[in-house]
DNA sequence: ATCTAATCGAGACGGTACGTCCCGTCTTCTT
DNA sequence: AAGAAGACGGGACGTACCGTCTCGATTAGAT
C-alpha cells in the first residue's frame, strides 16, 4: 500500500512540473535527472516520458506553468517608462534567483535541441515580442518613436543587450543597467547635437520636437 | 627547456583538440563524448582529463585553437564601415557552419558551468570587447560617435542583438541583418527630425579633425 | 505469484552464471572481468551488480549452481571405502579441469575477501563437513573408527592434505594419492605393530552388520 | 631537488620490499598497487618493474626477506615435542597478524599465477618440507614413528590440516588446535585398543606394547 | 455494482558514458 | 648508468541515467 493512491492526469502532470522546478533549483539543471524527478514526485519514469519527450521539454513546460506575474505591458502614455516597467518585471522574474539558473539552462538546452528552441520561441519569445511590437506601434503613432525605426528589429535591439548580460558576461542584471541601456538605445550611437533624452525621468510631456 | 610540457605533450594536445572539432561537427556537441574523442584521437581518457576538466573546457580550447581569421578591427576612418566589416567577419566565422553549432553549444554549456562561462569571457568576450571599445574611442574622438554614448555598454548594445538572433530566435544571421541593426543603433529609437544617417554610404567627411 | 522475482529475472541470473563459468574456463579467473561477462551474456553491468556484489560472489554462485554430481556419502558399511568413494568424486569434480582452476581461484579470492570466505564456508564447506561427520559417527558406533578420534577435527585431517596438494604444491591430485592419504591417516603416524589396514582393498567384511 | 639523493641497487631493493610489507599490512594485498608502493618508497615504477615481474613476485620476495625467526627444527629426541615446537613457531609467524593476511594473500595469488606458485614452493614450501622429512627420518630410525609411515606424505598430512584451518575455515589457529591435530595424527583414525598416546607428555619410551 | 480498459508506481533491463584507478611501457631530465 | 618523475595507451572498475519494457495494483467509466 502506497501512501497516496494513484492520482491521474492533470494531477500528476502538475506535481511532476512542480517537482522539476523544486529539484532544478536545488541541484541545478545539469544534474537534474528524470530519474530523480520521478523518484521525488513519486511518479514512475513512464508517466514522465508519456508526457514529455525530453528533459528540456519538461523544464520548458515547468517554467511556463509558473504563471508568474504576467509580463504584460502597461500603457501610461510614456513608451520609455512603460518599457522600463515591463523590462524591470521581466528581469526580476527571469534574471534573478530562483528562476534565472533554470531559465538560462533552458536557453542553453535550446542550443542543441531544436525542439526546445522551437517551443521556447513559439510559446514564450514570440508572444512577448508581439506584445512589445504592439506597444511600440502605439508609441510610434504618438510620435514617441522614430518613424524610421524598424519594428522588426525591436526585440533584438531591446532584449539583445539584456540577454547578452544574462547569458554571456553573466554579470548581475540590475534595473539601473536596464535604464542605461534604454537611454542609450533611444539616444542612438550616432553623433548629433546632444538633445538630452528625458526618458530616464518620470513621463514628461512627450513629443515636443520644435 | 622549451616551455612546452614535452614535444609529445603538445602533439597530443593538438590532435585531441582537432579531433574534438571534427567529431563535434559530425555528431554535434550533445552527443560528443570524451570517450569518443579519446577513441578517435587514439588517446586515453586520462590524457584528456589530465588537460581539461570538462567537455566544455575541451571545446572552448578547441575552438580558440582554431586561430581562425583574426577578428581585428580595421581603421579606415569610418567607424560604421569598420564595425560592419568586423562584425561581418565575426558572423561569418561564428554564426555559420561549421562552427556555429559548436559555438552555440559552448555558450549553452556556459549556462550551467561557471568555469566555462568565466573562461569564455576571459579568453574571448573581454578581449573582443576591448578591441571594440578601443576602436570606438577613436571614433568618438573624431566626432563619429555621440559624445554621450556610454562605451561600457558598447558590447552589449552592438553584440546583444546578434547573440539574440543566434541563440534565441535561431534565425539565420545575414550580413544584411547586421547592417540593419547597425543603422538602427546609430540612428537611435527616439523621435527626432529624421536626419538620415549617412552610414550606409561610403565614409563621408564627418567632422574633420581640427 | 511465483516466488521468483520474475521469469526474466531468473533467466538472466542463470545465463550470467553460465557465461561466467564458460568465460572463466576460457581465460581464467584473473583475467575474467565483469565487463566481459556482461558483454558475452548480453546483459548490462548493472544487471550483474544488482545480483552480486563482487566477482568472487558471482563465481561462487556460478560454481554452486552447477549442481554437479551430488557429493553425498554412500553407506556401504565400510567407512574407508565410503570415504574413498566420496573423496574420489569430490576430487574428480573440483581438482580437475574444467573446474579446478575456478575452484582454486575462488579459494584464492577468499583470502582477501571475507564475504567470499564466509559464503564459501557457509554454503559449501560446512555442509560438506556435516555430511562427513554424520557418516563418521555411524562408523564410530560400528567400531570402525577409533573411539578417541575427535570428530571436530575430521574435516581438517581428511581434507587438509588434499587442499594442501591442490593449493600449495599444486601437483596432480590422483585417486591413488587419495588412497595413500587415507591409509596413512587410519594407520596413524605413531609407532605400533604394523597391523596392515585392509582399507586399500575392496570392502572386507569388517565388523559385520548386526 | 628531492630530499634524498638517488640510492642504488640493494638499497633500493630493500626499501621497496620494506614499503611493500608496510603498505600491504595497512591496506591489504588486494588494494596494494605497485603504483602506491613506488610512491611511498620514493621509487619510480620502472625501478620496481626492473626487479620484479609481478605484484605476487614482489610480495613473495618481501615476505621471504623478513628473515624472521628461522623455522628450523630442534632435536630434543622427542619427535612429537619437536614438531610441536616447530609448528607453533610457524603458526606464530605466518598464521597471525601482521603477516598472516599477506601470507594468505600470497597463497591466494599462487592460485592464478603459476610463477608465484612455483617460486613459493621452491623457495619456501620445499625447503621446509625437506627439514621436516629429515627430522622425521631421524625419529623413524629411533622408533618414534611407524615404520610404515610414508614420509612423502608427511608435509601434506602434517601441514594440510593447518592450511585448511588457515585458508578455508579461516578460524583462529591456536597452539591448542595444533596439539590436538598432532595427537590425532599420531594416534590414527582407525579402531584399535585405545592405547592413550603419550605425546602430550614428555618423551616416553616409545616402542610398542607387546 | 461490476467489470474492463486505461493508467499508474515500481523497477528490471540493455545500453552508453562517466570519471577513476592502475597496469606496464615509454621518454625526459637529474644525479 | 641508474634512477625519479610522470606521460602515455589501454582496460576495467563501479555508478548514474537513459529510454524501453514488463508487472501487478488502482481507478474510472461503461455496462
Amino acid at each position: 500500500m502506497t501512501g497516496t493512491p494513484h492520482r491521474r492526469g492533470a494531477d500528476r502532470t502538475e506535481s511532476i512540473m512542480r517537482t522539476t522546478l523544486e529539484l532544478g533549483q536545488e541541484i541545478g539543471y545539469a544534474r537534474l535527472s528524470i530519474e530523480a524527478v520521478a523518484a521525488r514526485a513519486g511518479a514512475s519514469k513512464q508517466t514522465i516520458y508519456r508526457r514529455w519527450s525530453s528533459k528540456g521539454a519538461l523544464l520548458l513546460d515547468s517554467l511556463l506553468s509558473m504563471n508568474g506575474p504576467r509580463l504584460d505591458y502597461p500603457d501610461t502614455g510614456d513608451i520609455v517608462a512603460d518599457l522600463r516597467t515591463q523590462i524591470h518585471a521581466a528581469v526580476d522574474l527571469l534574471a534573478r534567483p530562483p528562476f534565472a539558473p533554470l531559465f538560462k539552462a533552458l536557453i542553453g538546452e535550446a542550443q542543441h535541441d531544436p525542439q526546445v528552441a522551437a517551443a521556447l520561441n513559439e510559446r514564450f519569445i514570440t508572444p512577448q515580442a508581439d506584445k512589445t511590437v504592439t506597444r511600440l506601434k502605439t508609441a510610434r503613432d504618438q510620435g514617441q518613436l522614430s518613424p524610421a525605426f524598424d519594428l522588426d528589429l525591436a526585440m533584438a535591439i531591446l532584449s539583445g543587450p539584456l540577454y547578452f548580460q544574462l547569458l554571456i558576461t553573466q554579470e548581475q542584471l540590475t534595473h539601473e543597467y536596464v535604464d542605461r541601456i534604454l537611454d542609450a538605445l533611444f539616444a542612438g550611437m550616432g553623433p548629433r547635437p546632444h538633445t538630452p533624452t528625458s526618458h530616464a525621468r518620470p513621463p514628461s510631456p512627450s513629443v515636443p520636437p520644435a
